[in-house]
DNA sequence: TTGTATGCGTTATCAG
DNA sequence: CTGATAACGCATACAA
């Protein structure tokens, strides 16, 4: 691969007129531009990011992790983030934490070391400790989905709370009385506030809730599975569950399908994120939807005005979900 | 952050005895190591792989170019990719062309400014060219799902052919006798196969095919829209439709649903790839399934292979699909 | 087993 | 408007 040099000697001139006209800083006239730029096409030349960000501590480079790659969820939220970021000419390293907070702590650290200039995380844990590495790099980064209390850092919210309400009002709507909630990892501040905006909304109602009702596990679909057994595990059982997630809800699904319950006949069930693809195929799941690809623009934008005024104080967007009515869950028989 | 100098002050040793213990290469005494690890805990050193790679001309890191990061299939490449890619301590730029060569020469600028010690590419169009600047550049490459014509590159396929014939036997085998193809862009190699595989397997079965039956577009759910309605544009109709992939499909079903056609009862449906969350929802789709998950960790192997000996011939492997018999074909009325 | 000198490719700084 | 010089942080080559 050809280097600076070899583009500048090509061109006739110093190598830091070639860096100029590749980075457009400093003056050069038309004429030695041309020149450089033939060079450069000539050359193939491509420039070495290590070398001018050894020199420049400029990157370009951002790291975004996200808990789970195979949800859509934070598919299209990586969209957004890398369509944010790519305008601006950064590229994005997208790296899978699969909920697992050893796994976020290796790639927090193979991130830093390749020196991005800031990080957008989807916590996998609500703990600050796993955090302070990127604080004390001093690498500005911003939370997305998830609170991390005692950490200051823009932030990048759905409304949980007035998400989990809307859908257990729904259910309500349909005529349910005995509503169960199969939510996320205990801590976890959205999974915390979903639980909490179910049993605002049910209490609004006067409506009790049976404690076997409520069952807590990790946001996937193994889980979803194992909790919705627990909840039916004896009777009294619920008419109809609220699942934290689309992951959980699908796993929930499989379980109830392998006991030959129908979902809406038998069981109605509503939750937290789309599932696209599967609504496209059957229009079947009642959901409160939340705006994933501006989730990852926004938080990419938070970063950038950041990286312009590291002063500037901690900004916290919320983006509110929007229910999207389908037939999981018609009206209670 | 700290430099590999204050590392070395704070041991009292010299910073290539700080390299040495990072890297595990040379001798070290057991008593410096210690001392050397200990500065490296308190100053919570992270190295500069930046410089690192300006030196050793090693980046550990590689990057996957998919061409749509939403699509399931695509995810689980990357999964695949990834886990490989972490288990050898190299990182992945993880990057979605979205169908699209210009986007996808971006990104393979980006990356090999970046010194990605190799690459693994979804190629977004089959002409030759765009690879060029990969290979000048002296990176491996290794391509996966589909061929590209006249370039010498690692390959990892699935085998297109054999999939549509098994998508069309099934429909045959219920009964269909009119029997339409929904296919990727044309050039494409798995597009242009697997319409090879559908007309194989009709053509042995001694079954007419209708010329606008057949279809071809992009890769996308508005394609699948448009292609099934083009499909259907006029009499004879066919009773099934078989979609190159799972997005086609997608779009599809949505144009039957608005014209109000039942699927299978009205029309028969299957395609190349699952859809898994939408298929652990409701088992409907009847696909050829690839594995995916493999496609990306033998897409990594191979590459690995090519770097430790860049003289071995280039190896292709291909991984059979699998039948998934749901609903959306059952037997003709 | 450890250290010294040097250079990777680029840009900041200062000069002209 | 252009150039010379040095330095970013690390690892290679060679010495001790």
């Amino acid at each position: 691969m050809a280097t600076i040099r070899e583009v500048a000697a090509r061109a006739g001139v110093a190598p830091i007129t070639v860096s100029r006209v590749i980075n457009g800083s400093g003056y050069t006239s038309e004429e030695t531009r041309k020149r450089v730029e033939e060079a450069i096409r000539e050359l193939e030349y491509v420039p070495n990011v290590l070398a001018r960000g050894l020199r420049s501590r400029r990157t370009h480079t951002l790291g975004l992790l996200v808990t789970d790659v195979t949800n859509p969820f934070w598919t299209t939220v990586a969209r957004g983030a890398e369509d944010e970021a790519m305008r601006a000419g950064y590229a994005l390293f997208l790296c899978n934490t699969d909920e697992d907070v050893a796994k976020q702590q290796r790639y927090i650290h193979a991130l830093l070391s390749r020196r991005v200039e800031g990080l957008i995380i989807a916590p996998a844990s609500s703990e600050a400790g796993p955090l302070r590495p990127v604080a004390r790099a001093g690498v500005p980064f911003v939370l997305v989905d998830r609170r991390v209390p005692d950490v200051a850092a823009d932030l990048v919210l759905g409304d949980s709370v007035a998400g989990a309400r809307l859908l257990a009002e729904h259910l309500l709507s349909q005529g349910h009385r005995r509503i169960g909630h199969l939510g996320g990892p205990v801590g976890l501040s959205t999974a915390d506030e979903r639980e909490q905006g179910y049993r605002q909304a049910l209490s609004a109602a006067g409506v009790e809730i049976e404690p076997q009702w409520v069952q807590r596990g990790e946001y996937k679909q193994e889980a979803g599975y194992r909790l919705m057994q627990a909840c039916l595990a004896q009777p009294p059982w619920p008419t109809a569950v609220l699942a934290a997630n689309n992951a959980l809800a699908v796993g929930a699904l499989a379980a109830l399908r392998e006991r030959g319950l129908n979902v809406p006949r038998d069981m109605g069930l509503v939750c937290f994120d789309d599932v696209p693809q599967a609504s496209q195929i059957d229009p079947f799941l009642t959901v409160a939807a939340q705006p994933a690809y501006e989730f990852g623009a926004v938080a990419v934008r938070l970063l950038f005005e950041r990286l312009s005024d590291p002063k500037r104080p901690p900004q916290t967007v919320v983006l509110p979900p929007e229910l999207i009515v389908r037939r999981s869950a018609g009206p209670l028989n």
